[in-house]
DNA sequence: GCATGATGC
DNA sequence: AGCATCATGC
């Protein structure tokens, strides 16, 4: 056989009409578009199906799956500690490899596509993360350019600024120490120095920037620490990590993770594109240094408030649906209802604990929560609370009732039937069964906006393709859609994707997006 | 490997 | 306080 007909071959086996079936088959789609074949048709990836069964598996190693699910036995060559195949070092161990990894994907197919059946979730299976796979192998071939000279510019600035403050806290503190170490910092500041200590960890006392936060005013070396604390990670995890990864093209790839998150979440590794700063000054102009191509520009679009739009839908609360559909801001309007004044006479503070308490909802808020964290007493939480969900009464319902079922089942399910096991809700620990509950109280929340998303990301790639647009999904980030398009396409791409993204689901509230354009990331926000 | 502390949604 | 990843120290 030539070559060229054994890719032909190739081509019609990936395209086959029953589709292929693999176990993580993301990398191997990625692999398949550097070699210019194009996407191929999945029947089902046994690494995503096992995960949509239980997204808290311990492990994805092929011989264990099969040991679980694999109803019969079955074992090929040796297994290693780490439950990996053992073979024996021969010149095709590669292919050997392959042959068995294929084989027992093969022996859980059947299995897998019962469970998923029984459960109820083929569509979240055949609708939304089967099409997401090649959506995610497209983006991570891709990658998103970045500005080589600006990223080193800023490396170098922060690596100068880093080593002034060093200097200037060992001054201050009277002796050299690794500042870098919080059990050297503890020593200087709490034996050394004499300060007097706030919150304990479990190893010792806490030094994190909210403890120095309120011990600024003891000792002048405190400001500088937290500088050196801001700066040091934008050197080391910006600075440096994101010029480790640059690939081909000045383009960083990273890899999404379809089978990671309890919640149905994607995250992001090597590196994290997830947490790229953005609330303060020094931390954001990274976000200058993701960039178009040239002569194109980047489009970034992302979800007004969906984990909150998500409660009032789920909830069907009257007076969050209306919050909502006033188009008015949302922090605004809550604290309007909860403190019981009108819109515009609602102060700066009360606006921020309404905003406070609504983060709050979404991670499955109790009055000691709460209190921890708007730094108040656990009666005045307590008193917040009431009014939020006097204000909200379908709102407390829902949590009730989320909570309730989830003890019953012992397990969540998002509105599109995403399972979740929480076996922390029958702990005999109070304290355990408590973080079980606000994970029930957070599962069905943050895995529908989830949910919505992927929907959203799915239909998004599949219309730019059906309209053979040149604009291409490069990046996301949890709410977040970021495209290269060529500048001519930019408004009809924004016309596209905020239409894809507000119907992507219908709900009581609308879908509101916010869309904008620049040659940075930073630029289009 | 775990703990701490930073970043994001 | 829900969900993540990374750098660093020990």
């Amino acid at each position: 056989l030539h070559e060229e007909e054994i890719k032909r071959l190739f081509s019609d086996f990936l395209q086959r009409k029953s589709g292929i079936v693999g176990h993580g088959l993301k990398k191997i789609v990625r692999s398949l578009l550097w070699e210019n074949y194009s996407p191929p048709n999945i029947y089902m990836d046994t690494q995503i199906a096992v995960y949509l069964l239980n997204p808290a598996e311990a492990s994805y190693a092929l011989p264990s799956l099969v040991t679980q699910y694999g109803e019969r036995n079955f074992t090929i060559g040796e297994k290693t500690e780490e439950g990996q195949l053992d073979l024996d070092g021969g010149p095709q161990i590669a292919q050997m490899e392959a042959a068995q990894e294929a084989l027992c994907a093969s022996v859980l197919v059947e299995p897998l596509q019962r469970a998923i059946e029984e459960q109820n979730l083929m569509d979240l299976n055949n609708e939304i993360e089967i099409p997401l796979i090649i959506v995610l192998a497209e983006m991570e071939y891709l990658g998103i350019k970045v500005d080589l000279a600006r990223l080193t510019g800023l490396r170098d600035e922060l690596k100068n600024e880093v080593e002034e403050i060093r200097k200037i806290i060992h001054e201050l503190a009277g002796e050299e120490f690794n500042i870098n170490s919080p059990k050297q910092l503890q020593v200087v500041l709490f034996e050394n120095l004499g300060l007097k200590p706030g919150k304990k960890t479990k190893t010792g006392y806490s030094t994190n920037a909210q403890t120095l936060e309120k011990m600024k005013d003891d000792h002048p070396v405190i400001n500088h620490l937290l500088k050196y604390r801001e700066v040091e990670k934008l050197r080391s995890t910006y600075g440096e990590g994101l010029l480790a990864v640059v690939g081909e093209g000045e383009r960083i790839r990273a890899t999404f993770h379809q089978t990671v998150t309890r919640t149905g979440r994607l995250s992001s590794d090597a590196p994290n594109l997830h947490n790229i700063p953005v609330r303060t000054d020094k931390g954001k102009v990274f976000r200058e240094a993701f960039i178009a191509k040239e002569d194109w520009a980047l489009l970034v679009a992302d979800y007004n408030q969906i984990e909150l739009r998500c409660i009032a839908h789920l909830s069907g609360d009257s007076g969050l649906i209306q919050a909502f559909e006033a188009g008015e801001d949302i922090h605004t309007s809550t604290a309007a209802q909860v403190f019981g004044v009108s819109p515009s006479a609602v102060s700066k503070a009360q606006r921020e604990r309404a905003k406070m308490v609504s983060y709050g909802l979404i991670y499955g808020m109790e009055a000691w929560g709460l209190a921890q964290r708007l730094g108040i007493g656990n009666k005045e939480a307590a008193s917040i609370l009431n009014s939020y969900f006097g204000a909200f009464p379908s709102v407390k319902d829902y949590m009730e009732s989320t909570v309730q079922i989830a003890k019953e089942r012992g397990y969540t399910e998002t509105l599109f039937g995403r399972r979740r096991r929480i076996p922390e809700l029958s702990s005999p620990n109070a304290m355990t069964r408590s973080l079980g509950e606000r994970q029930a109280m957070n599962a069905g929340i943050q895995g529908l906006a989830a949910d919505i998303f992927k929907i959203a990301l799915v239909n998004l790639n599949h219309k730019l393709k059906e309209k053979k647009m040149a604009s291409r999904i490069v990046l996301q980030v949890h709410d977040e859609v970021i495209l290269e398009c060529p500048k001519e396409e930019i408004s009809e791409a924004e016309e596209v994707t905020i239409e894809i993204m507000g119907s992507a689901f219908a709900m009581s509230v609308p879908l509101a997006v916010n869309i904008s354009s620049g040659i940075t990331w930073s630029e289009a926000k």
